[in-house]
DNA sequence: CTGAAAGCGCTTACAG
DNA sequence: CTGAAAGCGCTTACAG
């Protein structure tokens, strides 16, 4: 553990005043440009790195934003996912020469949250969270506290909260009209998330909503938890008699449809010519299985770039007008519906 | 952003010092019980939470630890590794009050890697990290400067480093044995992750010494790089006129191996009746396949919480013997090579 | 224009 | 035994 270099250290090499160094190190015009160029050389010869307590203490800020991760998502979210939010990141708080932590939001030994504890004790500036299960008091509880807060994905309940998100319900209503419009399907099923996620409901409602426009007599909802497991799971319950009496299904997300994959393979049912089958994602499974599954293209690493860049707006502005932005998603054309993608 | 509570406060409501305030949240002795309740009570009260960096300053440490990300290492390790990892760091570090810092080894605007900054800058006072490719500087370069660092994984180069680890090389020779004792497997071949990686190397080398020692004559060897694509390259490669010159193959990941199941499949192989298989990982796919995969189940999650508890002694401690770990590792039997396992 | 004090919040070593 | 100063490293507002 070598000793930490000092702006003390880095001064009396040079002969001036710690604060004089200071000044020098960010370029104030008060300091002659020899000394400026004295200090910074003898900052770069010792490996100078500001200490950021003394810097965050006198500052009054952290340096820092925080990930919290709900624990009721993390089964519901994919390790994909996080990753991808994660490391979209990155490159925004290196930008604010800011780092990144990562939480989840349990209880600490005190009785208040993980979160409550990174906020008051200014260990991060602001933090970016996702949705928990809708009944859960976490988000708003997070919210409530008037923090600097980002969100990611749709929050009806919140109005005022700034969140970055995609609008699921008219993607999943797209790719389903996709469906029916452009393949003529006409018994349709959708293999929900949980319905107690927005992202369930969401997805849910843009299939129903697609199928009644349509006129589309059988729309058939089964719900599943976004997990491979429920995927197949969801399809042992559709097949009956060794039948699938559906000619597409619209999953609500990639990891159920590739979960549906082997049941569908082991009952001779064949994706496209049965049944043609959609997914929702798009975070890397679904390039990969046989067939490639047509999808909807959820940026989660420019969602969560979008966020720390509106996060760190909203600690360095304070409170102001909500600035949530939604962006807009895209379908990825793949053989699981039927198409024949011009790079296959 | 509600103003934070400092110790001031709260020492003021009581009508106390703030330093007395401070030994009477910390149960010292020589605070009376009658005012150490009240010093309590007003806290909890106000909701005061110590900030961080007051008292990282004046402790001269950062009451963090950060995992550094090799950029190298992103593509071959998998975002389910990834993940483990942080959860198996989360519980150690809520124990030491400590946060987790995320961070990629990436060269900062001022020329410097990511993890000195984070170090020198006191942000952190240890890191984890994993391996990267073998010929890259950035490990030796962590492990030269002298900061408490904990590697994951097996560093013959680095005789001094601590790490913790796996014995790749026995568990690929393991599941190896497995497949040609109990199988009668003749003819085998590997699919090994980058040879540019250590694990890659290891887990190579344990398939080889396992034929070696068994006599097998068909041992041969396709170079992947871990990722589901690579492993359905592999088949495409190892398949000649439709028919696999094989009766075993051992995938240095489970990644590579689902990516080889739908090649096989559309080659009308069949899994395990032509090709016995197995993976190397059980992060979760594995488990999900049809056939399921048989694997090594590397405790990723376990791995980095013994990481981190570590990394808080040596911290504490400073520089001290090597605490290094081994730990061992167990082969979980499902179908793919031709077992039927109890619970399936 | 420039030198050097003051103070961010905390905790411990010191003085009384 | 206890009160209150000193100081961690930094930067800006102030005094000269």
């Amino acid at each position: 553990m070598p000793k930490p270099v000092t702006l003390k250290a880095v001064a009396a090499r040079v002969g001036v005043t710690p604060a004089a160094a200071s000044m020098a190190l960010k370029g104030s015009p008060r300091i002659s440009e020899a000394t400026r160029e004295a200090v910074e050389l003898a900052a770069k010869e010792l490996g100078y790195v500001p200490n950021a307590a003394g810097r965050n203490l006198r500052n009054r800020h952290a340096g820092a934003i925080a990930l919290v991760v709900p624990n009721s998502s993390v089964h519901v979210f994919s390790h994909q996912y996080f990753m991808h939010v994660l490391s979209g990141m990155t490159i925004p708080a290196a930008a604010h020469d800011a780092q990144v932590i990562v939480s989840t939001n349990a209880e600490t030994a005190s009785g208040d949250m993980a979160y409550e504890r990174i906020i008051r004790s200014q260990a991060a500036d602001g933090i970016i969270s996702t949705s928990s299960s809708i009944d859960d008091e976490y988000i708003h509880s997070l919210v409530g506290t008037g923090l600097p807060v980002v969100l990611l994905g749709n929050y009806p309940d919140l109005p005022d909260a700034v969140t970055i998100w995609i609008d699921d319900t008219a993607a999943s209503r797209q790719i389903t009209e996709h469906l029916i419009a452009d393949h003529g399907c006409q018994r349709l099923l959708h293999v929900a998330g949980s319905l107690d996620h927005q992202t369930g409901i969401d997805r849910r409602q843009g299939f129903l909503d697609a199928a009644a426009s349509a006129g589309i007599e059988t729309a058939d909802v089964i719900e599943g938890d976004m997990n491979e497991e429920s995927g197949a799971a969801a399809m042992r319950t559709a097949i009956v008699d060794g039948a699938l009496p559906y000619d597409g299904i619209v999953f609500a997300n990639d990891d159920m449809a590739v979960g549906a994959l082997p049941v569908l393979r082991d009952a001779g049912i064949r994706i496209p010519e049965d049944v043609r089958i959609t997914g929702f994602d798009d975070f890397g499974v679904a390039r990969l299985t046989t067939p490639d599954i047509t999808t909807i293209r959820v940026p989660a690493q420019e969602i969560a770039g979008i966020a720390a860049e509106t996060l760190f707006d909203l600690i360095a502005n304070g409170r102001h007008d909500n600035s949530s932005q939604r962006l807009p998603v895209s379908t990825t054309y793949r053989h699981s519906c039927g198409c024949t993608p011009d790079n296959a």
